[in-house]
DNA sequence: GTCTATACCGTGATAGAC
DNA sequence: GTCTATCACGGTATAGAC
């Protein structure tokens, strides 16, 4: 927290705070001493706190969003002729978030944890997540869509609601199922996560958007 | 907000003010004005701030694990010899709380989004969390083990996981899936998500949990 | 352009007087 | 059981140094 720009200390500074105190939890003096920087300069940089606050969330998000289409486009191509089958689509949509933890980039693992805290807050949840990600989970459903050809929309999109809660707790990493499984799940280990996630969610997808195609 | 004792508008305003903008994000200035008390009132019934929240997040747990033990016995009375299944514990678990929705008690609306903010972070998150529900989540997972008679317990732990996280998710109500599918689902609609949560994560828990079982 | 020092003023939590 | 006073801390604006 010394080398990069001042600028970029800020940021990343702050996306560790925000994404374990929230908001409000945290102030901008806090993100000015862990940077090693003056207090005034996150405004000089960023303007108001929310600013930076956005600034700080919308930074990686293209990036994800990138790694999930190529992934999606890569299942695509390995599909080839009879066309995608849900579990491929839902292994695209996660998969690259593995990643992450696999660079061992604490700062990946910070902000998938801030994108946990703004996932299930009512006040700066919708829009946000919205501006950052809709777009391509609407290509996901997209493919979903056909995967499931008899599949009614509301469907779709409730399933996306049970699969994005799932996922989003993971990301916050809470130590939770660590203590109620006395240690046999680490809530860090996204690999067992996805392991889970995927066929689980899947076999979701299926149950409730294929009804009409057995 | 008049009729009510004191300490209980302090609670119930509380409970409003901390579901919508989590622990930071309120001020007690904020809680005492909208239940038309003295500022130190709070103090003087409750202590420190994190023990007012601790109180309004514990206040209303126990009914929630009443609710659920009960609807967990019932089904298992209904089940009689050949024992329980997948879909009727999950049931169990998710269809007390919409109970919460159809008395239109805003109250039960507003501690449920508290407990998707508490879920989901990772400052309150394990320590509060387990301290209010996992015992009773120990009953659950107990049934879904009987149910499930080839699943290993990491699988079990990571499936409650993934309902937990879904299921919090609704409870936060953030308007962001009315918003991805235009209107055709609408997130304070408890009803269609539990009509839409049970199927997809009994069926998650049995393609993970019960593979060796086909 | 990048950054620091400082000052402002409102608001915070809380202790202690009433 | 209630209210007041206190004081530290909050975000932000500004002036000017490098």
């Amino acid at each position: 927290m010394k080398s990069a720009s001042k600028r970029d200390r800020i940021l990343d500074t702050a996306e560790i705070l925000f994404a374990e105190r929230g908001f409000d939890g945290v102030t901008l003096r806090q993100i000015a001493e862990g940077a090693n920087v003056d207090v005034a300069l996150a405004s000089y940089h960023f303007g108001k706190k929310l600013d930076l606050f956005r600034a700080v969330f919308m930074r990686r998000a293209p990036e994800i969003n990138s790694a999930r289409r190529e992934a999606l486009e890569q299942a695509k191509q390995a599909a080839g002729e009879q066309g995608l089958t849900v579990e491929p689509i839902i292994e695209a949509f996660l998969r690259p978030l593995e990643l992450a933890q696999e660079t061992g980039d604490k700062g990946w693992e910070n902000y998938l944890a801030l994108i946990a805290y703004i996932n299930n807050s009512p006040y700066w949840g919708q829009q946000m997540m919205s501006e950052a990600f809709d777009e391509l989970v609407e290509e996901f459903i997209d493919a979903l869509r056909a995967a499931l050809p008899n599949a009614q929309d509301s469907d779709l999109y409730w399933c996306y609601n049970n699969l994005s809660g799932a996922l989003t707790l993971t990301f916050a990493r809470t130590g939770r199922i660590d203590h109620l499984s006395k240690g046999l799940c680490r809530s860090d280990d996204f690999r067992a996560a996805y392991d889970h996630m995927i066929p689980f969610v899947a076999a979701g997808f299926r149950e409730v958007c294929g009804k009409h195609n057995d």
